[in-house]
DNA sequence: TTGTTCGTACGAATTATTTCCTACCTTTAA
DNA sequence: TTAAAGGTAGGAAATAATTCGTACGAACAA
């Protein structure tokens, strides 16, 4: 069986919002990810995101293509396995490691909507046929 | 209805590994804290321990009874206000605001053992008798 | 009493993260 | 052929977070 690499490295914040960028919207150019960071997010300077992403890069966290003169960042890891990660260090972090204490948290927030909570009895009514 | 203060702050990572001492042993000193933190975490000299602790309480993270030569530190938020807060942010921030897909990821983990599936089955059964 | 232990306060050094300026190269439009 | 626009590289500054040394007072045991 293939084994997915884990990302080993964790992303720091300002990392994170890069990689949902890349996530979203696929292989993309810095010009982009800079602009979508400044849309969705916040003002920042085409250098400093430049920046990051090549320390990313230094990391491990993105590769890129420089074949062209507008090199093409990719995220090193796929998104499932990086959220993977990050969820078990926070599950391990916050709940000790207990996946339904998370839950138990998640169902009695108030800021869970209905509809989530209906989303969650679907999912599980599944995964009992199983 | 009473409503519960956010913590509104976000602690940084060694500022929640010792909130989670207090919250595991209650009002403490700090030097209860570092040792703790010695034992269970890693080595640090006691005062990097005060220091953050007082940063903390500038910070409002903490409050603390002076009334004695051995400071006491307590929480200024509950363990529960402060776990909800910081797991709203982290479902906001990597799933979008979707609890459910965050369970879904959960669920599809491999390291998420059978017993823990078990346990959050029964918590959505029980959710659905209500 | 006196010195050793244990406490707080606080400045400063270190490390991690983020930001942006400047230099310089390539492409493009006039 | 040249100026403007847009790209990368990299140093350095700014900020955030962490760590610890030193000073000094209180408690305590000898």
């Amino acid at each position: 069986m293939k084994e997915q690499n884990t990302p080993g490295i964790e992303p720091t914040k300002s990392e994170l919002e890069i990689l949902q960028v890349l996530w979203e919207h696929g292989p993309s150019t810095v010009r982009f990810v800079n602009d979508s960071l400044n849309e969705q997010k916040r003002a920042v300077q085409y250098t400093s995101t430049l920046k990051l992403m090549q320390i990313m890069v230094d990391k491990k966290l993105l590769t890129r293509d420089e074949s062209q003169m507008k090199h093409i960042y990719i995220p090193a890891a796929e998104e499932q396995v990086t959220k993977n990660y990050l969820l078990e260090r926070f599950v391990d972090t916050m709940y000790n490691g207990s996946a339904s204490s998370l839950l138990m948290q998640l169902l009695g927030n108030k800021k869970t909507s209905k509809k989530e909570l209906e989303a969650i009895k679907e999912l599980v009514k599944k995964l009992d046929k199983k």
